[in-house]
RNA sequence: GGGCGAAUGGCGGAACUGGUAGACGCGCACGACUCAAAAUCGUGUUUCGCAAGAAGUGAGAGUUCGAUUCUCUCUUCGCCCA
């Protein structure tokens, strides 16, 4: 018997679904639709495993949501601005743009080799002028809608690739690219004021309930709300500053206030502009890094000012004011308070500076002694040391009580703050999309008037190897309208900016005049299901989500207000890693595996070190190429094992003996469908049993329910259950009715799991491939005969198979003379018993 | 430090609303085919025990006739935030 040649037949239906464009999708309002959108790629040349495992997921839910009747829209493109373009471009003396086609056009061929039911005539790429014309139309959009605005910030600068980083792109005070330590520096900015829709933002998480919890509860926390005041704290002298106004989340602890800590770049700090002092210890705050973490890990430092502040609540009480490390100029006011006592930064600081403790929160179980020396007390209790606050509730009772007496008294007000901040979009860069600005020579900024858009990136063949190319562009920057000169803006918008509306475009691809048209976007969206890694579930969906409001602020012709209804997230794809005896990784492909033992392959000798499997990369050397593994075992094993040793949301180990034991079971199928095409030919007149009917109908439950509920895994355990059923019972005799009524189904179950085996399988025997989702009887899935569970004292004893619905008095006298139990009802009285019906018997004695 | 999640054979992992723990796969062992090997097919495989049986889902308690599942405490690991 022939082996099943997956090559060819890969390739004869890759062939056929381009040929018919059996994936083109039209608006068709009759039907239901289904929007399943999986994170597009980053053209870098070559699909990783994780591409496979994703795309995989997403085709397996595409293809039977297809199925089951639903008008799909799965489309892909390429997230093709950003800076490996250009790094690349540098390293190898070519320009950006021809690297990046050349790497769409490869991965695309990978892709289909994948066999994914995509509609390919959608397809779309964020670097071409077609694409991010949209892009700047939308920017002016928001420009008019007072979303977008410029402005003067400090921002991480990454000396090694010479552009500002965001600050998710910091990692450890080092650019998440480049790994150099970033730097301080004050640039000018555009900003989108996603700060505008904070409340909305974090509102609407509660209605996306097909989302994971993990990922609400990370948006949550990176919109940071927090409840609080804002106080005034008068200046006592010198006079030259009125006040300082700082916000805070615990008011009530104003009496156990010893200082004030403000941000180096407070308005204050004009006074100290000359001070050799205090210009060193600026340098040495820029050193630790912006980010949050960078900063709550660096020790406390402080620099003493000559202000001191007045306690509000207690005007006898002066505290110095020092500029500090830790205070951060956009978070609130860009000062706080520092209460020791409660506060662990807070209290680092006043040891190091030697300044007062003073305790005014004690915990429930102790008296007005207790006092905090070297640890801070966060937790609840009640306020002491605090005179008219004394004895109020922490946290119940004594923020909101201050915060009236602060009101009342015009010493603050109740405010809440947002830990999100504005997004800066402005990256001096050359591969990215233009920003539609020019300036006057006042450098006063002024829109692109339309009829210049888009704004097309000037072709470079030759890229310089730091800063911003565009800006030594004097014939590109400077231009001339009714007779004004301007000069253009040169930065380039984050490539964030080009995902957050891509699954827009993808709506309406051709469209010309504006990024996409209003009945198509109000047809297919929100996004039904969107699949990618866990890595974006704070900036890039955040980011998308503000992009939906921007457009529909102002805008009642969009009906959708958030993009993504469903969201799943997969896990990675890991495998073993290796060294050598000096510590250096090596590559699954170097070795060879003797008597279960890793030995490098070129010398035959050295055994290797076998480390855990971690998450393919190239640094650690475990990557598999997945292009090699088509090759050799075909897309349909590649699919079958990338689906089938872990659920989809966790991540899943690569392993030889996986994707060979994978090949092998479409081989075995192939053997079954030979086996079936055999029995039709026996053309028995009557069936032995309803035995495969039954069968089938249960396999169709499961296989759907499975589907349903992203138990991908299982599905692959229950074709293995399938086969070994068939592969058995096939020969007892059933008629060629029955062989391909209940066939049939079970091969369009297999279709978007394995495409190309199932329908190939289904052109051989004949069968409808355009056929439904199969359905299943109810009246299959009883079973007349039940084996009970009899438990003794709770434990069980027996399996005993009686009639379904067998009554609880009959069924006790049945299990009585049962031989293997008969033994425990020897001088015992039954004291009681708990019957659940068609499932146990738990008798206790 | 805070939040969330996880922990089940040699390994990856199953187990619906509390009701047969270990489905399915890998690995391993034995057998068949073969001069032999590979491939393929078959059987077995939680641990202890010849067996009857007993123990068993990170540890300890609790609720229950019955707990991998629910509650509490703890340990370890992962992720996020600080």
């Amino acid at each position: 018997m022939e082996r099943y040649n997956f090559k060819e037949t890969e390739k004869k239906w890759q062939n056929f679904w381009d040929k018919y464009k059996s994936f083109k999708t039209s608006l068709d309002k009759n039907k239901k639709k289904f929007y399943c959108l999986e994170m597009f790629p980053y053209p870098s040349g070559k699909i990783h495993m994780g591409h496979v495992r994703n795309y995989t997921i997403g085709d397996v839910l595409a293809r039977f949501k297809h199925l089951q009747g639903y008008n799909v829209l799965h489309p892909m493109g390429w997230d093709s601005f950003g800076m490996p373009a250009e790094n690349a471009a540098k390293q190898n003396n070519l320009d950006p743009k021809s690297w990046t086609e050349a790497n769409i056009e490869n991965m695309k061929t990978q892709l289909k080799k994948l066999g994914l039911s995509i509609d390919w005539d959608r397809e779309i790429s964020t670097c071409k002028p077609e694409y991010y014309k949209h892009q700047q139309k939308f920017f002016l959009e928001l420009f008019d809608k007072g979303l977008v605005y410029r402005k003067e910030q400090y921002v991480n600068w990454d000396p090694i690739d010479q552009t500002v980083l965001a600050n998710e792109q910091v990692i450890d005070g080092k650019g998440w690219r480049s790994g150099a330590t970033v730097e301080r520096k004050k640039l000018n900015q555009w900003f989108f004021n996603i700060t505008k829709f904070s409340e909305q933002l974090l509102k609407n998480l509660e209605e996306l309930k097909d989302w994971p919890n993990k990922v609400k509860v990370m948006q949550q926390n990176w919109i940071g709300k927090s409840f609080g005041c804002e106080i005034s704290f008068k200046i006592d002298k010198p006079k030259e500053v009125n006040e300082i106004k700082c916000f805070t989340t615990r008011p009530d602890t104003l009496f156990g206030m010893s200082f004030i800590a403000v941000s180096i770049d407070h308005p204050i700090s004009k006074f100290y502009e000359n001070d050799p002092g205090f210009l060193k210890f600026k340098e040495e705050c820029s050193t630790i890094g912006t980010t949050e973490e960078a900063i709550a890990n660096a020790e406390k430092l402080g620099f003493k000012t000559k202000f001191y502040a007045i306690n509000p609540l207690a005007s006898d009480k002066k505290v110095p004011v020092y500029f500090a490390n830790f205070v951060l100029m956009d978070y609130g006011f860009g000062a706080v308070f520092g209460c020791p006592a409660h506060d662990q930064r807070d209290l680092e600081f006043a040891i190091k500076y030697n300044l007062d403790i003073k305790t005014v929160v004690k915990p429930e179980n102790e008296d007005d002694n207790f006092k905090v020396t070297s640890k801070a007390y966060t937790g609840s209790g009640f306020i002491f040391n605090s005179n008219f606050l004394n004895n109020l509730k922490y946290p119940e009772e004594s923020i909101l009580k201050t915060i009236e007496y602060l009101e009342k008294n015009n010493l603050g007000k109740k405010q809440i703050n947002y830990r999100l901040k504005d997004w800066g979009v402005s990256r001096q860069r050359y591969w990215g999309c233009p920003i539609p600005i020019m300036y006057d020579d006042k450098d006063n900024p002024k829109k692109i008037p339309e009829n210049m858009l888009p704004v097309r990136l000037p072709e470079i063949k030759k890229l310089d190897a730091t800063g911003n190319p565009l800006d030594k562009l004097d014939e590109w920057k400077n231009i001339t309208i009714n007779g004004k000169n301007y000069t253009r803006e040169t930065d380039t918008l984050d490539t964030f900016v080009d995902s957050s509306w891509y699954f827009l475009r993808f709506c309406s691809p051709q469209k010309k005049d504006y990024g996409f048209d209003y009945e198509d976007v109000n047809y297919w969206m929100p996004v039904d299901q969107y699949i990618g890694g866990i890595e974006h579930a704070i900036l890039h969906l955040l980011y998308s989500r503000f992009f939906m409001l921007a457009l529909s602020c102002n805008n009642n012709k969009l009906r959708t207000k958030e993009p993504f209804h469903g969201l799943f997230t997969q896990g990675m794809v890991c495998h073993e890693t290796y060294k050598d005896d000096k510590n250096n990784w090596i590559s699954p492909d170097e070795i060879v595996s003797i008597n279960g033992k890793k030995i490098l392959k070129k010398d035959n000798s050295k055994e290797i070190t076998v480390g855990p499997s971690e998450s393919m990369s190239k640094s650690k050397k475990n990557t598999i190429d997945p292009e090699n593994i088509i090759e050799h075992y075909g897309a349909d094993s590649a699919r079958l094992f990338i689906l089938s040793d872990s659920p989809p949301e966790k991540d899943v180990q690569w392993s030889d003996e996986g994707i060979a034991s994978s090949f092998k079971f479409i081989q075995k199928l192939w053997t079954l469908n030979n086996k079936f095409m055999e029995e039709i030919k026996k053309n028995h007149q009557s069936d032995s049993d309803e035995k495969i009917t039954k069968y089938t109908n249960l396999f169709i439950k499961k296989v759907t329910d499975n589907l349903n509920s992203f138990s991908y895994n299982i599905i692959i355990a229950n074709l293995h259950e399938m086969y070994a059923f068939f592969n058995k019972e096939i020969h007892n005799g059933y008629t060629v009715k029955t062989i391909k009524e209940n066939y049939n189904k079970i091969l369009i179950t297999m279709v978007p799991i394995i495409p190309h085996f199932a329908s190939e399988c289904l052109e051989l025997n004949k069968f409808q491939l355009n056929g439904n989702w199969p359905s299943y009887d109810n009246k299959f899935l009883i079973e007349e005969k039940i084996k009970y569970v009899i438990q003794i004292n709770g434990r069980k004893r027996s399996l005993i198979e009686f009639d379904r619905d067998t009554d609880e008095k009959v069924l006790l006298e049945l299990v009585k003379k049962e031989e293997s139990l008969s033994k425990y009802f020897i001088n015992t009285k039954i004291k009681n018993i708990i019957y659940v019906k068609n499932k146990l018997m738990n008798i206790i004695l």
